[in-house]
DNA sequence: GATTAGCACTCTACAAAGGAGAGTGCTAAC
DNA sequence: GTTAGCACTCTCCTTTGTAGAGTGCTAATC
């Protein structure tokens, strides 16, 4: 509770400034320690210019106002998840790349591909190994994009697989099932034909776009015809599973508060399911830049204890997916956020890049 | 050490009928029990008409040869892994699969896939659902099978999508780019030559072959036609990075003998490293049928605690691949070994329908 | 009124000590 | 060759004690 003395420096609608200092030398410092922070430690440590008696004062009134929290009666404080939360709002300095960690990502890119999905798992090693954190990537979403390429190729009788590319490069392949033979030629044929009508178009209203354009098509074609379209359109519209890329699940081993096994296994649990790794990153990826969500802001309860860094990447100003890391909620916020964004942003240039080409 | 006592009967070449029985006792009771087991509780489990004293100087022996090892003085006796290769060898009981097991593997097969990606990711998903150990497979290598179908897809000015179809039914593809454009009717020509010139060719020695077969071809063909052949070539020939899929690496927390987390991190990295995934299996993946490591028989030395059990799945009676699991040394052989192979040979099954058609 | 020194109190972490329980190895008897 | 008996060993658990860190409260000071 703000009491509201009138004497206090209070910054809008928050704490008081000497609050804030407290809050956020206790949050820098557990970050860093992984212990709980005293009263002597802040005097000592941070120049403060009160004594240990006033911090006690100042931190009793932060614990009953719900940023700090005890984890037993004669231990120092460490922040609450509104703490953190009040501190990645408030308090976090933004502490940007050093020119030597800059080269260091650049040079982890080094080896260009042009393959999306290699360039998507390369992006979450890097991002993995310089947050030391499990990384996510949710990849581009086929509904998002749209038609830039379609090829249909025989596999043999009865299967052809659609081959899509998207208008960001990405490459897609499909395999339907006709109930009757379809000659090469005919498949040429169709191939073509769908390349000219559904050049930029969305591939979420597929079905009707397609149906629209073809008519005439139609027309002058037979039932095979019309079947296999009707396939076509289906397997494309199928909502594509979402693939959420992982790497450096290993790195959670290293956190202090997983080093229980069973504080770890819901978190190893809920990183393995792929489903649950598309909850983590899907909100995420609705709006564009960067994105914080700290213990029990996550909809998963398994990451109840963890906070969750994303950023979402994209190409001519369309946003294709997110990029992502989960820890603890004592977390490097500053680092790690400079961190993912940094990444997502490249990862953006990358894929520009690749798309103009 | 076998003394040769003339009054016992001996299997040929092992140890003798009772020291059998006592190793296969101690054996069974710590796989099921995870605890040393001692004397008294064998002789009051098992009815095998000797004391515990009996059974004292008996595991004394075993342990001077190296069958059972104490992990302290005053504990019990487990197996060494001497003794668990004996145990495999020589005395485990084969224990087929009960008629509801089966069923429920072919329930969890039930949602059919025409893709082999998809259904080797089904295929461990049910391997560490019976199991209950962090399963692997090893996908069909490009380089052991042979051509059936290719197409070059252009995906814009410089970039080919070669698209090979093998002949058991796996569909890889691989992105090249030219210094030149290349104009698409040119690409159709040579995809159907290719395909002329190809059919069952294996793609382990690709370019000998095509070089051989075209050579008409270039002749008739400009400089360009021979540099895309040479960069088709190579990209065809680089060799596959190995996939490996896991699933399941969550179980392995499950297990008494990992939940230390020191002792859980070398499994971690080995399972999350794919170079290191691919090691457990591609021994395996050579000779056919079921392979078990025990312990230090694992190449990879984080997996020395472990044992893993293997199996090649084949189509038309060539080995493709390989699934695994990997566990604890203490671990349910007999079941395992029924699963895993049972798993594999459907697999087998599965992809055979999927050629065939 | 805000700040601080001082002090009693609380709680954890760690080490030492003791006892119960399980299991062995050895010896002597069967 | 087998077994009963027993001393011995080792782990695991509980208890006890202590050091250390940190707090909350009170009364004095600024």
């Amino acid at each position: 509770m703000n009491r509201g003395y009138s004497g206090k420096r209070r910054v809008d609608g928050g704490l008081d400034v000497r609050k804030e200092k407290i809050l956020q030398v206790v949050t820098d410092d557990y970050i860093e320690s992984a212990e709980p922070v005293g009263s002597r430690t802040i005097a000592k440590k941070y120049n403060l210019g009160i004594s240990p008696a006033t911090i006690r004062n100042e931190m009793s009134d932060l614990e009953e106002s719900g940023y700090l929290r005890q984890p037993h009666t004669s231990a120092g404080r460490i922040p609450s998840h509104q703490g953190y939360r009040y501190y990645v709002d408030a308090l976090m300095q933004e502490r940007p790349l050093s020119q030597s960690e800059l080269e260091a990502i650049r040079n982890e890119f080094e080896a260009k591909t042009k393959r999306i999905d290699t360039l998507l798992q390369q992006t979450i090693k890097v991002l993995s190994q310089l947050t030391r954190f499990p990384s996510l990537i949710l990849a581009p979403q086929l509904h998002a994009a749209s038609f830039k390429y379609i090829q249909l190729v025989p596999i043999n009788e009865y299967n052809i697989l659609v081959l899509v590319v998207t208008d960001s490069g990405f490459i897609e392949n499909k395999l339907i099932e006709t109930p009757f033979p379809i000659h090469e030629d005919e498949l040429q044929r169709i191939s073509s034909m769908l390349n000219k009508k559904l050049q930029g178009v969305s591939l979420r209203n597929l079905g009707a776009t397609l149906m629209r354009e073809i008519k005439e098509e139609m027309l002058a074609h037979d039932r095979f015809f019309h079947e296999t379209m009707q396939l076509l359109v289906k397997a494309l519209e199928t909502k594509e599973k979402e693939r959420v890329y992982l790497e450096g699940a290993v790195n959670i081993l290293e956190q202090p508060e997983f080093k229980e096994i069973e504080k770890l296994k819901p978190i190893m649990m809920l990183l393995e399911t792929e489903e649950k790794r598309y909850n983590i990153l899907a909100d995420s990826s609705l709006t564009h830049g960067i994105k914080i969500t700290i213990g029990e802001e996550n909809t998963e309860e398994a990451a109840h204890e963890c906070s969750i860094v994303t950023a979402t990447y994209e190409v001519g100003g369309r946003t294709l997916g997110a990029i992502g890391v989960l820890g603890p909620t004592r977390m490097d916020y500053a680092r790690v956020v400079s961190v993912v964004g940094f990444v997502a942003d490249y990862l953006s240039d990358l894929l520009t890049d690749l798309s103009k080409k």
